[in-house]
RNA sequence: GGCGCGUUGGAGAAACGGUUAACUCACAUGCCUUUCACGCAUGCAUUCACGGGUUCGAAUCCCGUACGCGUCA
């Protein structure tokens, strides 16, 4: 009896690719199109370039899937996952914005659309497995399956995957893990599946697309002037249409011309609406040597019951930053780095590595500098500010 | 009111009188990228407050006008 596999279809080459992978593998094979977000129903209108269009690239990418399946002959189901979406996706992905903070939402949508949902409405068709196209690789040999680095390093996308439940990743398939994304590209061209073989890459929100985020953004969280303070002088030298638009470490938008050289956003205070910026040749305060990592997900059922040395990435494609772990509880890990890291986020994912190996992530809540919060030494130098 | 200095792109700021007016920041576009960002590349003053003059040739010299700063009454 063939092992019955359930494919996460995209309309992209990489699942195109996984999914021809996997039938030459034997699999018994169905692929199936997730529909996770409506433009209208989820008010996605403003910064949204294609609203007016005919055909709105979610279609079109179901068509390329319906291209591919047919090509391949392989059935292809649709899924719809809109609610879902919304409520376990993107109203956390908006209530960490109302904080301030800088969410990852891909990370949530794995974790309980493509690897939660996805996965259980395989298991009401009665598949045994799943697939996807992402560049990872898993060693299903053990007891406990292992999540390692895709073999295209450049394409690595395990990041992503960090906070996905280790039963689904047991139950999981990476068809074009081990290959690079040129050789994908070439057999999808190979196979003349001209829907997906020239496609571009997708970028932007995963199924929502390039946007010019802050547009994007005001859909949901209504734009509020305010002040942007130089942290050196306590001065104001600009003004921001609303602190949530903003990540720390970001440059562009500022606004901020002349007076010395580029500015970053270092800080913000939601209640008092402020951004508070530094000079590029001050870079000492998006520096921080720890942080505090919570809701994380480990891969393995043994955590480290002492102090474990291993590599973190706290924003995605950043190299790897030498770290120490310390379990703090179950779910909760102090993370240190003495050589200091510039711009961790809170509400971004850290992400743990032992070699290729992805030990899990969770999400950063509090970012510290010697041991002092950023948002300590960003009070402390107003309250000396005013002092003097 | 007299004298002195200054006035260059969105901002700061260069340019012995001599081909395309540095550089930095901002901004735009592209690249990179399944988050947000970072980064990289390219573009961005036919014109140097305005008017006139000298000169083969002026942003650069001279003279007026306007504005700004300083200073003496």
């Amino acid at each position: 009896m063939k092992k019955k596999v359930l494919l996460g279809l995209s309309g992209g080459v990489d699942s195109a690719v996984a999914a021809y992978q996997l039938k030459q593998q034997g699999y018994d094979v169905t692929c199936a199109f997730m529909r996770n977000w409506d433009s209208y129903a989820n008010h996605d209108i403003l910064g949204n370039p294609t609203i007016q269009n005919d055909i709105c690239p979610q279609e079109q990418d179901y068509l390329d899937a319906k291209a591919v399946a047919e090509a391949l002959d392989l059935p292809l189901l649709r899924v719809d996952f809109v609610k879902e979406y919304w409520n376990d996706v993107f109203e956390t992905f908006l209530k960490e914005y109302e904080q301030g903070r800088t969410p990852n939402p891909d990370i949530l949508c794995n974790k309980y659309i493509k690897f939660d949902a996805f996965l259980k409405y395989a298991d009401s068709l009665g598949f045994d497995t799943l697939a996807t196209g992402h560049y990872a690789q898993v060693d299903h040999q053990k007891e406990e399956s292992i999540l390692l680095r895709g073999a295209d390093q450049n394409k690595d996308q395990t990041y992503f995957l960090c906070q996905i439940a280790p039963s689904a990743l047991k139950r999981t398939l990476f068809p074009i893990g081990a290959m690079k994304k040129q050789e994908v590209r070439e057999i999808a061209d190979r196979l003349q599946l001209r829907s997906v073989a020239q496609k571009k890459d997708s970028t932007g929100i995963c199924f929502i697309g390039e946007r010019n985020f802050r547009q994007f953004l005001t859909n949901y969280i209504p734009m509020q002037d305010g002040d942007i303070v130089d942290i050196a002088s306590l001065e104001v030298i600009g003004r921001h249409q609303g602190v949530y638009y903003y990540t720390i470490g970001q440059r562009k938008g500022l606004g901020i011309g002349a007076i010395g050289g580029p500015w970053f956003v270092i800080g913000k205070d939601v209640h008092k609406n402020i951004l508070y910026v530094a000079r590029g040749d001050d870079r000492s305060w998006l520096i921080s040597t720890s942080c505090i990592v919570s809701d994380v997900n480990w891969f393995s059922s043994v955590k480290p019951s002492t102090t474990y040395a291993c590599t973190a990435k706290f924003r995605y494609r950043q190299p790897d930053q030498e770290v120490t772990l310390r379990f703090i509880d179950d779910t909760t890990v102090l993370v240190s780095y003495a050589q200091g890291v510039a711009a961790v986020t809170d509400g971004q994912e850290a992400v743990f590595y032992q070699g290729d190996r992805c030990l899990g992530g969770g999400v950063i809540q509090a970012v510290f500098d010697e041991g002092i919060p950023i948002a300590e030494k960003i009070a402390v130098r107003l309250q000396d500010g005013k002092a003097n």
